[in-house]
DNA sequence: GTCTATAGTCCGATAGAC
DNA sequence: GTCTATCGGACTATAGAC
């Protein structure tokens, strides 16, 4: 074992994080933070570029798996079918710990300086999904179209289930298939 | 005439434009803002939220019309085609003044900080274009729909336009009505 | 690891407009 | 009088420079 506790970066994650939650992101500074992980100020900014981040750690994980999932499927699924599917996935890791996704999502809602970062990061998997059919073949417009229109989706069909008394019987992708499903018929409507 | 030069806010936001192109955004302090409209920092701060703020002054205003135009739109005509018109008469607008147009956008995109504010500001447009639809008795998924499918293809179609050499040559309505077909081309696919 | 600039807030004061 | 726009100064946390 090394000289320091291992894995500051995600400790610091995970401590900013239940501080977040216990007295609001605002009210949290990054050097109380920091302190909490027995570190020093200028550490968690050398693992985060700044105190909102500390909540996106996965974001880029989750682009990846995304990528990896569109890459999969079979060549004869049309591009916005693979992208749903993609998608679908993703709810399904995050309908694993469905307190900690709601909870992670009540923070974020408590704080327009995170929904806007939350945004950007969502754009983040919405043009790491467009690169991935770009690499199947697909044009760039209809890959950014397939792209927004899934993230899209999801950013209505997230909240709703989190709002949900009973998390256990509401199905994230079950229910973010059939925000796809209205949101296609509402773009196909009267062509 | 009052004690003060009229229209501070303006001012503001002008000098705030000129001194961004000029030197970028992040080479800019809000206390130079000021001081070059004759203000001081503090007021600076009390017309705009944050920096950022200054170059979104219009969005509001963006918003209204948008609002306007879908509530206008015949009652016959479908969600998606109301909204496919009320952009592109705002892309309308923003040809009037392409150079402007064509330099905000170049201002933005230099700064990853005014990126994130911008794409805030989107989400508020499509918001409120979902909004304008649930007043006219659309359900709310797919107005939500229609909002994130028409900003996400004018998000394609504003910076294609931008990168045109010729902007006299290139329409912008006409730019964002094609990407918008697009876009409902490739989520109908194969359903 | 220290040092510094800047964003952004809080409180109070002031001067006209209505 | 009340309201609104300005100014002044002190203050903290963030974030980046050295």
């Amino acid at each position: 074992m090394g000289r320091w506790a291992p894995d500051s970066r995600g400790r610091l994650a995970r401590i900013a994080f239940a501080l977040f939650a216990e007295k609001g992101f605002d009210e949290t500074t990054s050097a109380e933070i920091a302190e909490a992980a027995g570190l020093t100020e200028r550490t968690f900014f050398r693992h985060f570029a700044d105190k909102r981040d500390v909540l996106f750690y996965a974001v880029p994980l989750a682009a990846g798996r995304l990528a990896e999932r569109i890459a999969e499927a079979p060549a004869e699924v049309a591009p916005i079918e693979a992208v749903t599917e993609a998608i679908a996935a993703m709810c399904g890791d995050f309908q694993e710990e469905p307190e900690l996704a709601r909870q992670r999502h009540r923070v974020i809602a408590s704080s327009p300086a995170l929904q806007e970062r939350e945004l950007a990061k969502h754009e983040e998997l919405a043009r790491a999904i467009a690169a991935a059919l770009v690499a199947r073949g697909v044009d760039p417009t209809p890959a950014r179209a397939c792209g927004a229109v899934g993230i899209a989706a999801f950013r209505v069909a997230f909240p709703a289930w989190c709002a949900q008394r009973r998390v256990k019987g509401a199905d994230l992708p079950e229910t973010f298939r059939q925000t796809m499903a209205a949101f296609r018929a509402a773009v196909a409507e009267a062509r």
